[in-house]
DNA sequence: TCCAGATAGCTATTGACTATAGCAAAACCG
DNA sequence: CGGTTTTGCTATAGTCAATAGCTATCTGGA
């Protein structure tokens, strides 16, 4: 009904405003992770080996999507600030598995990123909200 | 129903897969728009400027969510390229203006960016597809 | 008219993140 | 066994955005 004149061509497209939510919601939840001093990667691991202690390197970067070359400043990161702890699967691999104070921290992050997506969620309209998982996860191969 | 186990927990995180759909597609952009040797940001800045002869440097920095300082190396690519020319508006601002080599290119890029749109938007289902859009702008400010 | 403050464009630098190549040691498998 | 693959790592390079600061110019109110 009533559009607010954006003035920008772009707003039409899907592309665009897909990059631009994407850009606005990580930056939000950079903030309020910075809050206990961890970044989205840092979180995500986190939150994957949460209940685990199976997962290489190597595992949780298929996963995530970041190369193993990447990982590994990422836990002498983790490692550094005592979150987790690399353990010996065999002579050539290593678990990462949570210390207790990992496990205190993933309690915080669970609850950051609880809140985090259900504030998000709480921003998209009733009728569309359904739509929304479903639309997005078409699009990942 | 039947949902594929994907044995990554963070597959239920709307955030999460907000960020992996978006990375996905950007990727896609970047790689379609690198057969004319454009960056995304670059392709932006010509549909921006499309049909205009008056938006200064800053302003498209402020449309594009694009700071002045980096707008300055975006810029001296695209006259480099001979795809725009600066244009003194005043002894101070100068306007962004498409050579007529730039409006080629534009043509190229609205075909490009046209048809990844219809591809991106028909791997949405079609129940799902009204309501991406309205659901994506409500995330952005 | 004049001056303070805002603005435009730019330089230079930095940090975050990612990508690539290569390596040694260990594990895997026919 | 022995070739191939995998793991964890080093080192490096490239991309990208953010910050601070500078000069010249413009603008608006007293």
């Amino acid at each position: 009904m009533s559009d607010v004149p954006s003035n920008d061509p772009l707003a039409a497209l899907p592309g665009y405003v897909l990059r631009r939510a994407a850009n606005a919601m990580m930056a939000e939840l950079a903030s309020r992770l910075g809050a206990i001093d961890l970044k989205i990667s840092d979180a995500s691991v986190l939150l994957l080996i949460a209940g685990r202690d199976d997962m290489t390197s190597s595992e949780i970067g298929k996963v995530l999507d970041i190369q193993r070359a990447n990982m590994v400043p990422l836990l002498n990161r983790l490692e550094a600030a005592e979150l987790i702890t690399r353990q010996p699967l065999d002579r050539k691999s290593q678990a990462i598995v949570l210390t207790p104070e990992g496990r205190t921290t993933l309690g915080e992050v669970q609850s950051i990123t609880h809140q985090f997506e259900a504030d998000l969620l709480a921003r998209i309209p009733d009728a569309d909200r359904p739509h929304f998982m479903p639309a997005l996860r078409a699009l990942i191969d």
